[in-house]
DNA sequence: AGTTCCATGTAACCCGTTACATGATTAC
DNA sequence: GTAATCATGTAACGGGTTACATGGAACT
């Protein structure tokens, strides 16, 4: 239901077409918030018209159609009231890098592989940080108070990002810290599971070529 | 697919039980990066045990039956192989409180609902901070020296937002700002094309009211 | 003439959640 | 004895994505 929130906002923002909503949702900072796919966004819209939360003008009958979206007064006002409901806390966070790393020591990931990730995220998020201060300088694009305060945001958060990982890569290419707190010395039964697991394997395939050998010579 | 992993993750931890890897995630830190119900647990589980990544192995065969799993050499080696992925950049942010910010001025609310939000979620990320440092003093925990440098990646960020949210109250008890980049006068068209379609109502409902007088009076 | 862009739409699919069903065990 | 907790599982549903289908307009 967030993506009618979505919809209703772009459309709030200037009257456009479902084309449109995508375009602005690619170049405009709403794509750093959220996706839209044509698949979602015709048949949305289309519900929305339904119930009177957005009202269709054609727009160029000759050829080229174009179905231009206007919000209705209950649009406005189911806007509205989705802005003053209390938004939900952003948990959990859904980060494969961080998920991975949980998981790094346990499955005895190489170190050097994760600060790969690391340098990769880094680019990346550098890349963001520049997308960003190019785009608040550029005066083309339309971006309000409320708007600025979301890039402050985003920025503020790149950047303790991209300090965490300066910090976490030289943490990384120093030896390895023994776990500080396994009071019950799981590091230890990990790597031990994990040899195990891999060794009954070697075995089980030895038995197998045995047992082959075994069948060719009967 | 990525539940997929997450519970190859949780095996590698320690093995467990379905029941056990959902209390794991909601206890310990996982919890902040993913979500498990049971409802995708099980069937997971099922197939993952087809293909050969965890082998279950029934505990207390007396009533109260249990399986806890365990990964498989294959389950260890396809685990290690997801990890060495690089993982995807997480964007979009599927934060509602930046989405709602972004259409607040195009939507005419009222900044101080915003600055309401902003309180409630400041006390919830300080809540968050203080849950993450009471877990690092708490030497029952197990965290090895990736979980902690995932709790400090959380930290810094949560940091980072709670030190915005204090600039960003700040600036909205102020005045408003006028936008700074509105070449095309959007935030002026906005409030007009807000003023009229609330006004159309209201003409369209006279205008009913005014037929259904007509009508009982025919 | 062909490619690219504008523009709308549908249908199959995927992944995950919610809700429900079941039953043993433990604590009060 | 009854409520809470441990424990596993299924089925229906939902929301969104990908891929496909279609066609005019503009550029080259």
């Amino acid at each position: 239901m967030s993506i009618d929130y979505t919809i209703l906002g772009i459309i709030s923002l200037a009257p456009c077409s479902g084309y449109d909503m995508k375009a602005e949702v690619e170049r405009g900072s709403i794509g750093m918030l959220s996706a839209l796919s044509f698949g979602s966004i015709y048949p949305r819209l289309k519900q929305l018209e339904e119930e009177g939360l957005v009202e269709a003008q054609q727009v160029g009958a000759d050829g080229r159609r174009k179905k231009v979206y206007e919000l209705t007064g209950e649009g406005w006002r189911e806007l509205l009231s989705w802005l003053e409901e209390t938004p939900e806390y952003p948990l959990p966070i859904h980060d494969d890098l961080l998920l991975k790393t949980i998981f790094w020591g346990a499955a005895g990931a190489k170190r050097e592989t994760l600060i790969q990730h690391l340098q990769a995220r880094r680019e990346e998020s550098l890349g963001v940080l520049s997308y960003i201060e190019e785009w608040q300088k550029n005066d083309a694009a339309f971006i309000d108070e409320y708007g600025m305060l979301v890039l402050t945001y985003i920025k503020s958060r790149v950047e303790a990002e991209v300090s965490w990982i300066a910090l976490t890569i030289a943490q990384l290419e120093r030896p390895p810290e023994l776990p500080i707190q396994d009071s019950k010395w799981l590091a230890v039964l990990q790597k031990a599971r994990r040899k195990k697991a891999l060794e009954d394997e070697e075995v089980a395939k030895d038995e197998e070529v045995a047992s082959q050998i075994v069948e060719e010579q009967e």
